[in-house]
DNA sequence: ACGAACATGTTGACGGTGTATACTTTGACT
DNA sequence: AGTCAAAGTATACACCGTCAACATGTTCGT
């Protein structure tokens, strides 16, 4: 029960394993990470990760909600930072888009990490619920219709739509699917299509800048 | 070179090896598949694969490959039945919906096979381009230029965000994720996704069915 | 304070996997 | 008929996930 302190032997090792196993997959992709690997590399043997996961699955979900944790961190500072970046936006797109953005921009960055997330294995750390990326983006979406961008009849489902889109994309983009090759076509990719989403959730809108934004 | 019949000893081996792979996968998940498991299916030796593919990852990429036709041939289908279902709708616009419809369609029957196509090893088989689905997709939105739904202003990389949005939904059923339980209710979901897509794409509908189809 | 109970980590083993190397069989072409 | 490459087999290796049995360190009730 009460493992305050879990330094008993080695001081952590569950955290230690999680770390190691998601330094390989960074590097290596998810097949370069296996439970030997990642325990030879703390220095263990191979059997002790048996005492803090039931499986390889239940370390690869321990992964995944790291991923997520993360996620949640760069949406948060992207929000925060929306307002210097896009000033000649309404402050609540601007909120939005920056969710997007982070998202994205995660998938870019952290490519494998993003794999495992979605993989079988990550789904096993089911979140959907109270997740806090996905709160991240009801708030924002909450701060539209308060902000009068999106009529509250307009609001249920909002979050599926706006999710499937930078989710899509951040798969499409992973895959490298007929995307713009170069790193400011991307940008310009990503900013069209957050303009797209903002249409279709909003549908026109009212007083704020109208044409695409790059 | 000269491999016009490659019925040599077995006759075919190669379509064998990834029928049988599509069936593991199929039954028990990308997990079950092997190439050992596979050529033992097929009655065959274990290094007999490696005569017609360098990899494992080869024979997942033929795999992912055979499914992509598969999406094509649906989505051809959906497509032609679309008028009958929809005559409500101006046809372009049902005929791009269909396309969606298909591809999501597609995601939940063969949730194992959606994720070889689109996994690493999916990849593999490089398509973007040419593929037969991205060209299907094409026609569909070129229709609705000619029908004059979309503008041809706001027609660049107009595959892009459509294919995104259906993907995104894709993946995010696979995963159960805050999607509605029912059939039904996924349905609506898909349906009001749609029309989202639309409005973002073409703007208001000129003339059209305006609101929410369901 | 001491021993029981438990949490933690180790050793060794088993079956399964991808794949390299070397072999044998088969069919086709001169 | 004889050659040769393609197709398939046999053997082997290193690695993997996981199980069972064992050894250690820590905590806690008495």
């Amino acid at each position: 029960m009460k493992q305050r302190r879990d330094v008993y032997h080695h001081g952590d090792l569950r955290n230690a394993l999680v770390a190691s196993a998601v330094r390989l997959i960074e590097t290596g992709g998810p097949a370069a990470f296996s439970l030997r690997a990642a325990a030879r590399e703390v220095g263990v043997s191979a059997n002790a990760a048996y005492r803090h996961f039931d499986d390889k699955s239940a370390l690869m979900a321990a992964v995944a909600a790291e991923g997520f944790a993360r996620l949640a961190t760069r949406m948060r500072r992207s929000m925060a930072g929306s307002p210097l970046r896009r000033a000649a936006e309404p402050e609540p797109i601007a909120r939005f888009k920056a969710v997007g953005r982070a998202y994205v921009g995660f998938a870019a960055d952290h490519p494998e990490m993003f794999r495992v997330m979605f993989g079988e294995d990550g789904a096993a750390y089911r979140f959907g619920e109270p997740s806090a990326p996905w709160m991240l983006l009801a708030q924002s979406l909450d701060a539209l219709v308060v902000g009068g961008f999106l009529t509250p009849e307009r609001r249920p489902g909002a979050e599926m739509k706006a999710w499937v889109v930078v989710h899509g994309l951040a798969c499409l983009t992973l895959e490298g699917l007929g995307l713009a090759p170069t790193r400011r076509g991307r940008a310009a990719a990503l900013e069209s299509l957050l303009q797209f989403t903002v249409i279709g959730l909003c549908g026109e809108i009212r007083g704020a800048v109208q044409s695409h934004s790059m």
